[in-house]
DNA sequence: CGGGACAACGTTTTT
DNA sequence: CGTTGTCCCG
């Protein structure tokens, strides 16, 4: 018998169109046929809102795998980890199983892997310990209490605000003085212990190998610096490098892309100028137009067509981003040419808006709208609560994303400090949260006896070290054997959580009047527990994607597949729905009264609102109260949003609302 | 030194 | 509103 031997399709002649099993012509326009099928070298794709970016990410993916590169040499950075997921998931749904092996995640949690996997290059002794803003906070309060200064009598920043000066200096490459001088003028003056205070912040971090978030993606970047190895088996190993929101990155992240991409040249960036909403954070929407800089010889392709909202929404946001000082480089166009018109409801105060929101949400659904695909938008997070129990007493049920951070909550921390514990028995930090939740054990005794553990070089049995004073003895010696008969006990990750929580939960009565219901968001973090292996990979991912909705929420999500979503605009990015409600469109609010300071953030603000109606696939809502108190300000608001103000009635109607 | 009581504060957005 | 910082008493 004759032997024939199939060889790789890489070994023969380039496939025909034909040859593939998915129709790429017939599912996409020309536009995003490019985008999927120009496979070499550096591509641009400013892709405008609705244009079908998630689509043509998912058939490049798609693409690349049928064209027989191994998953493993292609990497999809985004800008969340789920989205990551969804466009895999897509991919493999089209082609096959092999799309969901394809790297992918964000940038930071691509930097944690990568460093992880380099430690020993590195010289970290132990593992990696990150630090979310939080942990930060608490890391600097700790050292600035250590320099002494907080007793001064002038007036030093709080934590948040240091750890927000020192975070921007790292995204924005700049120098901390000069964020001071251009953001926080009125702590000039303590310019010099700030810089002290950062030193040691770094050095501290250094020894103890703790990063920040900024920190990820510093340590990535000079490890593909200074190593030229690493640098070259990493880019040989990603052959294809594929980049979502890159309007969203900043110069960090554009470098790391530079190093990685070095030997095939073969990235493809998607992004949109006119949806960046991350400046804040140092991202920088001027990384796209600098990338054919970066990139010589890149192709730019433009997506204009949206498939996603009618003509009139359409109309409304072109309306809104020509209003931008920054001028934007396309226009989206739409074959749906005929919609309902917009419209700008005005209440007459904050609980009129919650009414006719509820209401219109109601009558929507009577019209068979389901209520998952209606959403309500607002720029911060707490102008929601009023139309929160609005919902409530109508029992409409709905799950809210953004702003709420069930991480930062006390008891989610009290617990996870213990477990952070186990996995680094240094973590002054946490030593002291755990020290100062038992009676009569105050700062002071906190810092004995940590010190008193550190120094024994034992780990946990240090513990055994300490001499507890009669007072806290019985506390202490509780948690001594807690935490000891778990040290090195290899149980099952949730059979800690669950101790641990058996262990805390008297704490948690004895600290919390409402201990019942913050004991059912331990036991959720429980659940959360057992998708894991190993404590490690938990908590990094405690840190790096915390879970984004409230635990209510994530619970109702078991009884009802149909609510209604309230998120941030933030959190809405990349997602679409049959109608959006804008809520607190009002001066004060959105624009917020602190950033009409800036002509910059201004700028932000407007392309915030932007990316909140394109949203909008067949209703859009603008509402505004008239009557607004605000706490802080002692400001009475009565003007709608300059961004919708007036804009004529063709384009946007204008509702009032009749009692 | 610990802990409770009280005043002040400042409110984004997120990896 | 909930957190952060301060003050004072036991």
């Amino acid at each position: 018998m004759r032997r024939y031997v199939i060889k790789s399709a890489s070994g023969g002649l380039r496939p025909e169109e034909n040859a593939f099993s998915i129709p790429y012509k017939e599912a996409l326009n020309p536009a995003q046929y490019d985008a999927v099928t120009i496979l070499e070298g550096p591509l641009l794709v400013i892709a405008g809102a609705g244009s079908g970016k998630t689509r043509t990410l998912t058939y490049r993916v798609a693409r690349l795998v049928e064209e027989g590169i191994p998953p493993s040499a292609i990497l999809l950075l985004t800008f969340t980890r789920r989205s990551a997921q969804e466009m895999l998931r897509r991919a493999a749904a089209l082609l096959d199983q092999r799309c969901e092996r394809v790297a992918g995640g964000t940038f930071h949690s691509f930097a944690n892997l990568t460093l992880r996997r380099y430690a020993e290059k590195l010289g970290f002794q132990s593992g990696i310990n990150i630090l979310d803003r939080a942990d930060a906070e608490d890391v600097i309060n700790l050292l600035r209490t250590r320099m002494g200064l907080n007793r001064k009598e002038r007036r030093f920043p709080r934590k948040r605000t240091i750890a927000t000066i020192y975070s921007r200096a790292v995204n924005k490459v700049t120098p901390v003085e000069e964020i001071i001088r251009q953001d926080y003028p009125h702590f000039l003056k303590e310019t010099i212990d700030l810089l002290r205070l950062y030193e040691t912040y770094q050095a501290y971090k250094r020894e103890n190998i703790l990063m920040d978030y900024d920190d990820l993606l510093i340590y990535l970047r000079a490890l593909l610096e200074k190593n030229p190895d690493v640098q070259e088996a990493l880019s040989q190993t990603y052959r294809y490098i594929m980049v979502d929101e890159y309007q969203d990155t900043n110069k960090i992240q554009a470098d790391i892309i530079r190093l990685l991409a070095a030997t095939y040249n073969n990235v493809m960036v998607v992004g949109d100028d006119s949806q960046s909403i991350y400046a804040f954070r140092g991202a920088n929407f001027r990384n796209i137009m600098d990338f054919p800089a970066m990139f010589p010889g890149t192709k730019t392709i433009k997506l204009e067509e949206n498939y996603r909202s009618t003509q009139p929404i359409l109309n409304v946001a072109n309306v809104i981003i020509e209003r931008a000082r920054e001028k934007y480089t396309k226009v989206l166009f739409t074959q749906k040419k005929y919609g309902t018109l917009p419209a700008l409801v005005v209440a007459e105060d904050e609980q009129t808006q919650s009414q006719f929101v509820s209401q219109r949400i109601l009558e929507l659904r009577e019209e068979g709208v389901p209520l998952n695909e209606i959403a309500v938008l607002f720029r911060s997070s707490y102008y929601s609560f009023d139309l929160e129990i609005d919902l409530n007493q109508r029992n409409i049920p709905f799950v809210k994303v953004g702003g709420f951070k069930f991480m930062e909550t006390a008891h989610i921390k009290d617990l996870l400090a213990h477990m952070k514990i186990l996995a680094n028995p240094v973590d002054t930090v946490s030593w002291h949260r755990v020290l100062l939740l038992l009676e009569s054990i105050g700062p002071r005794t906190a810092q004995e006896i940590f010190q008193s553990v550190t120094r024994s070089g034992m780990g946990l049995h240090g513990l055994a070290t300490v001499k507890p004073k009669p007072r806290y003895a019985p506390a202490f010696e509780r948690l001594r054997k807690e935490l000891q008969s778990l040290d090195g006990n290899h149980l099952p990750l949730v059979e800690i959580g669950a101790r641990l929580m058996r262990y805390y939960e008297p704490i948690l009565e004895k600290k919390y009047d409402d201990y019942p219901k913050r004991a059912k968001d331990l036991e959720h973090l429980l659940t959360i527990m057992e998708r894991y292996q190993s404590l490690e990979n938990f908590l990094s991912d405690m840190a790096l994607e915390p879970p984004n909705a409230s635990v209510d929420n994530i619970l109702a999500t078991d009884y009802e597949d149909e609510q209604l979503v309230l998120s941030t605009i933030h959190s809405a990015k990349g997602l679409e729905w049959h109608t959006v409600f804008i809520i607190s469109a009002l001066e004060g609010r959105f624009p917020a009264s602190y950033a009409v300071r800036r002509d910059e953030d201004v700028e932000e603000e407007l392309r915030l609102m932007y990316v909140a109606a394109t949203r909008a696939k067949e209703n859009l809502y603008f509402t505004y109260p008239i009557d607004i108190y605000d706490r802080g300000t002692g400001m009475v608001f009565s003007r709608p949003s300059r961004f919708i103000e007036g804009i004529s009635e063709e384009v946007l109607e204008h509702w009032s609302l009749v009692i």
